[in-house]
This record gives C-alpha cells, structure tokens and sequence, in this order.
DNA sequence: CTGTCAGTTCAGGTATTTCTGAAAGTACGA
DNA sequence: TCGTACTTTCAGAAATACCTGAACTGACAG
C-alpha cells in the first residue's frame, strides 16, 4: 500500500492528535491508515507502509482490536491476518466514547462515591471540599446518564437531531 | 493546605485519569487542588501541599490560566498571587470543551479542508480514499456547528434537555 | 543602593512511554 | 517430524514528556 501525499497527511495529522489525546502516536496512524484504505491490509503491509517495527504493528493492532475498532479477516488459502476498520465515522465515534466511558468515566465515578461515603465519617475535611466532591459525583452521575440515554437513539434519530442544532431547545418548553 | 485522605484521593485519582487524556499530572493536580480548595491558594502553598517544585507550578498555573480554568487574585498588603479554580463545574466542562475545540478539532477540519481540495488535483489518491476524506470533512464539520449551537443555548434550558434524555427524540418527530 | 520576596526561565536530569529486534510461539502442509 | 509462514512476546534502546534546581528578573521597602 503506498501512500500519497495526500493521505500521508492525513496519517500524520491523526498521529500528532492521537497523542494529544493519551493514544500512541502508531496505534492512531495504524488506524488512521486502515480507515482510509479500501482494502483490509496485513500487519506486514501496514509496517513497511508506516516505516514501523513488525512487533509494534503487532500490539498496536491488539490494542485496537481492545477498543472494537479494527477487526480481522482473512482470505481463502491465505492464513495472514487482514485487518480492516470500522468505516462508519458515526460508529467510530461512539465505539471510542464508549471505551473512554467504560475506561475512565465509570471508574472515576465509582471512585467518587467512595469519596462521598467516606467523608461521612471523616471530622477532617471541611464541608465545603465535602460539598465540592459531591456535586462533583451528581454532576458525571448526571452525565453518565444522559449518555446511556442518547447512546440508545436510534441513529437517523439522532441525525435529525443534531441538524436541528440550537432549535432542539424549543422541547424544553420556552 | 493540609490534605485529608480524602482529598489526596481525589486530587491522585484526577492526576491519573488526566494523563490519559494528554494532559500532564501536575497540572492536573493542581487543577484538582484548587478546584476543591475553598480558599485561594499561593504558589508556594501548592508547591508544599502537592510536593512540587516551584517552579513546575509556576509553569502548570500558566498553563492552567491559558486554558482559563485557573485566575489570580490578590490581597491588600500581600504581593503574592492568589489562584483559585472555577467552581462551577458545567463551566468547567465547556471551558475544556471550548478549548480542545479551538486546539484540536479546528485545526484537523482545516487540514481535512485542505486535504479535500489538494485530492482534487491529484490523481493518484485513490476514488474511495477521497470520499472518505471528505466524509470525514463533512462529519466534523457538522459536529462543530452543532457544537457551536448547542454551546449557545442558555444552562438552565440545557439541563432540562439533558434531564430529559431519550425523550429528546420525540422533537425529531416520530 | 541594597536586601528580600515573589515569579519566571531554562538547561539538564529523571521518569515514562513508545518502539524495536531478537527470540519464541503457533499453525499448517508435506 | 520437519520446514515454512506468520504472529506474539518481551527486554532493553530510543524518544519524549515531565519535572527540578539554579540563576535571573522585577518590584518593593528601608
């Protein structure tokens, strides 16, 4: 697979993001390189196209495979790996909310509550920081939520909302 | 500022999960410090609570003001710098928001822009490659107005919309 | 002026993450 | 059972991000 120009840049650009973002500069150009090709690609042609060690396209692809965003395929009387990704950018946008929620949100809140309980029995901290932690909880419980909620809008739904843009606020009643 | 087990949990746990988004610990600590200090703190007094260098909070407040997250005030008769966080935590969300808008995904909708009209002169990128270039063009750019448009609808009516869920559904009309 | 206090800058050390290459593992056909 | 083609593992190298300490600046009081 050789790269144009073009999608070089593309590849980059994901890269230089991916880390501002807690993500391995390859895993995200990887993926931004199976996003983009028409084809599924084996771990070899994804190496040499990326300049990138075989066993870092290796992890690199597991990792991706964690996050649900890149599958396997294979091909008869070949016994390579394929790998192609998700191409629906919708899907690709909620399998990694999804993950980040799972990841990071769900923990943050678990650890939150403990924090509320226990600071009931805890003379030390000052009520305000009390006050703070707990409407820190309500607010990602509140979150968390309404993320469970719009995730289940069925996508056309969802569509129609978003292009509704600032007018969806008329359901709220003034 | 002493912290009670509490807090240090707090104030860990924040550091941690802001690494994974790119952000460094100190800064994120220090963010945490201040979000729950009731008072304004000085420097100094981070430096100590969190046993930081002094100059690495100097460096992590900056950063903290250039995303607005963190200001300065003073008291009479004291030349050092007070910091205190925004307390308000929607507020603190969307100023986050704000930002990696304005940071991260501008930039990449520009450089897609580009990518979309350079692919016009090139005949070497491949058809399907192009169109998912410009899908992806078109999908962050709708995602930004939307986000433009939403950010402008005043909180209170927000958080009724957000209460209300999947019911939003029922504006798209079926 | 001079000394002190607060804040900033930055070169360089430290820690962490990321990547590599060699070696080991696995599956399959002959 | 061996050879081949492919994949995975992992110790350590390389790159990067992060933090520190020392030196500097500037503002103020005496």
């Amino acid at each position: 697979m050789m790269l144009t120009p073009t999608m070089q840049r593309c590849v980059l650009h994901w890269g230089e993001m991916a880390s501002r973002w807690g993500v391995s500069r390859s895993v995200a150009q990887i993926h931004a390189l199976l996003f983009l090709s028409p084809e599924p690609l084996t771990a070899e042609d994804i190496a040499a196209t990326l300049a990138l060690a075989r066993s870092n396209v290796s992890v690199s692809l597991k990792e991706l495979q964690s996050w649900d965003l890149v599958h396997v395929t294979h091909v008869l009387g070949d016994r390579r790996d394929y790998f192609h990704a998700r191409k629906d950018i919708w899907e690709v946008l909620t399998t990694i909310m999804d993950g980040r929620k799972k990841r990071e949100l769900d923990p943050t809140v678990h650890l939150l509550r403990d924090c509320v309980n226990e600071a009931k029995r805890d003379a030390d901290t000052p009520e305000p920081v009390k006050e703070r932690i707990a409407s820190m909880l309500e607010f990602l419980e509140e979150l968390s939520t309404w993320y469970e909620q719009v995730r289940g809008i069925p996508r056309p739904t969802l569509i129609k909302l978003m292009r509704m843009g600032a007018r969806v606020a008329k359901v709220a009643g003034n």
